[in-house]
DNA sequence: CGTTGTGAATCAATTCACAGCG
DNA sequence: CGCTGTGAATTGATTCACAACG
C-alpha cells in the first residue's frame, strides 16, 4: 500500500450515499490520492469527514426536525426522531455525533440546536442558485417548485431549445436559449444546474453548464454524464428506480413460488 | 417481449439497495436473525443473492447495452462497458458475475446475451402496471412519460383529488379520484404506485395504494412513509438531493479556504 | 434514572490481483 | 495474448452494547 489516509475530500466513493440520487464519479485512477490529514493531529482540519450515507440522512432529519419545531417541540430524543425519520436510533445518534456533541444525556436534543447544526453542516447557510435546463413537463414542475425546498435554492435561470419558449417566463423567470447557458450561468452566479432535457441533449447541456461555472449537477436525464473531476453530479433516474422495484417484485415472486407454480392472487399478467 | 418465466438462476438478495433512490426499511431490528446460507445445504436456496447496490447498476448497464446494441455492437469488453457506465471494470465484472458466467475470456460479452440476462434478473420480462397519484406538474410529467421506460411499465391508472381533473384523460388514461384508489388498483392489477402528491396527502395515498394491493411504491413526496413490511418503497427526494449537493459545495469551499468565512464556532467536539 | 456518545464487532460493498481459459 | 471470473484484502457503513453523565 502506498498512500494512506485521505480525508473525505476528493473522495471517490463510486456511489455510496444512498438517498434520492446516485453520486457519479469517474471512478478511475486509484492512485492520485492526496495524503490529507485526518484524524487527530492537524490543528486546522476540523471537519471530521462525514460518511456519505450519513449526509443524505441528515437532510431527512432536518426535514423531520423542522416539522417538529413547527409543532412546537423543543426537545426530542433519539428514539423519537429516529422513528419519525425511519432509521434506527443507533444510526441516528451516530449520524448526529458527526456534527459534534449537542445532546443532553437523559434528555435528548434541542430541536433548534440540531436544526442549526445540520443546516450549517449541509451548507444551507448560504444560497445556491439553481438553473433548470429543459422546460418540458418535468422542467416546468421543477421551475414551479417556486424557489425549491424552502429558501436556499432559488431558481434563477431557465433554458430550453424551443424557440417558442424563449423569453416566456415560467415561475417568474424568462426562459433563455441553451446557447446562452455559459454566459447566463456565469452572470447570475449559478452554482447548481438541473438537467431535465431529453437524453440526447444532456451531455452537451452538461458541458455548457460546466463552462458556465456551475459546481454541481442534478441530472434527470437517463444518461451517464462525463464531467471533469471537480464537478459533483447526482442522478435521478426514473427507469432505474422502477427497475429496482421490478427486481424486488420478481424476487418476491420467486420466493413465494419456490415450489408452487401456482401463484397467489396477485399475479399480474 | 413475451412473458417468460425462466427461473433458472433467479437471483435474490436481501435488503437495502442503495443507488438511485433510497430504500426505506422499517429498520426496527428484526432480531430474528437467520444465518443466511451461503453455499450450502439448503435444498431450495441455491441462488447467489445479488448485492443491493449491484441491482441499481445492472439497470444502468442495461441502458448502456441497449444503446450499444442499437449502434450495432455485438460484443463488448468489461473495460469499454464499464467506462460507458461510469464504474470501474472490476466492479462491472463482479456485478455481471452475479448473473452467471456469460462472458468469453479474451473476448468480452455478447451484448444481446447480457441484455437478456439483465432483463431476466431484473424481472423485466413481465409487465408491471403503474398508477400515478397526484396529477400536478410532476404527475403530468410522469403520466406523459408514455408508458415509462420502454415498455414494461405501462401507466394504467391516474388519481387526483381535484374534481376538475376527474375523468379528464392525461396521456390517454382518465383521472380517477383518490377515494377509488383501492378499487381501481385492485381491478387493474396495479403493482407499482407512484406518489406525486403534496406531502400532506402522501401517507394516506400510500395506505390506499397498499390496500389496493400494490407491492411497491415510488415516492416523490418529501415524507417518510410508514408501510407494512412486505411493501417495497423507494424515495426520490429533490430537497435531499439539493442538500447533498450543497454539502459538497460547502465542503469544497471550506477546503479551498483553509479558514471558514463566516466565523461561527467551528466545533470539533 | 434515561439517554447520549462511541469504541468494538459485524455486515456489506468495493477493489485488488491473478489464476484460468478461450 | 487478452479478458473474464473470483477469492482475498480492504474499505466503508451499520449495529451492538455499555460506560459516561446530566
Amino acid at each position: 500500500m502506498a498512500v494512506r489516509r485521505g480525508r473525505r475530500n476528493g473522495a471517490r466513493s463510486d456511489d455510496a450515499v444512498d438517498l434520492g440520487a446516485s453520486k457519479i464519479t469517474a471512478d478511475n485512477a486509484p492512485t492520485a490520492e492526496m495524503p490529507a490529514v485526518t484524524d487527530g493531529a492537524d490543528p486546522v482540519v476540523r471537519v471530521k469527514s462525514i460518511p456519505e450515507a450519513a449526509v443524505a440522512r441528515l437532510a431527512v432529519y432536518l426535514r423531520v426536525l423542522s416539522a417538529m419545531a413547527e409543532q412546537g417541540a423543543t426537545t426530542v430524543a433519539s428514539e423519537e426522531l429516529s422513528a419519525a425519520a425511519g432509521v434506527n436510533s443507533a444510526k441516528l445518534r451516530k449520524d448526529l455525533s458527526y456534527l459534534g456533541s449537542y445532546g443532553t444525556r437523559g434528555v435528548g436534543y434541542e430541536v433548534q440546536v440540531l436544526v442549526g447544526q445540520i443546516e450549517r453542516t449541509l451548507g444551507l447557510t448560504r444560497q445556491h442558485k439553481v438553473a433548470v435546463v429543459g422546460i418540458g413537463n418535468l422542467g416546468h414542475a421543477l421551475a414551479n417548485y417556486g424557489g425549491f425546498p424552502g429558501r436556499g435554492f432559488p431558481v434563477e435561470a431557465l433554458f430550453d431549445v424551443d424557440a417558442d419558449l424563449i423569453g416566456i417566463p415560467v415561475g417568474g423567470i424568462p426562459v433563455s436559449h441553451l446557447d446562452d447557458i455559459p454566459q447566463v450561468c456565469a452572470d447570475r452566479g449559478i452554482s447548481i444546474g438541473v438537467i431535465a432535457t431529453p437524453p440526447t441533449a444532456a451531455q452537451s447541456v452538461c458541458d455548457r453548464l460546466v463552462s458556465g461555472g456551475v459546481q454541481c449537477i442534478l441530472n434527470f436525464a437517463p444518461v451517464v454524464l462525463q464531467v471533469p473531476e471537480h464537478i459533483e453530479v447526482r442522478k435521478v433516474d426514473l427507469a432505474v428506480e422502477l427497475q429496482i422495484l421490478s427486481f424486488h417484485v420478481a424476487r418476491r415472486a420467486d420466493e413465494n413460488n419456490g415450489a408452487h407454480p401456482v401463484g397467489n392472487g396477485m399475479v399480474v399478467r
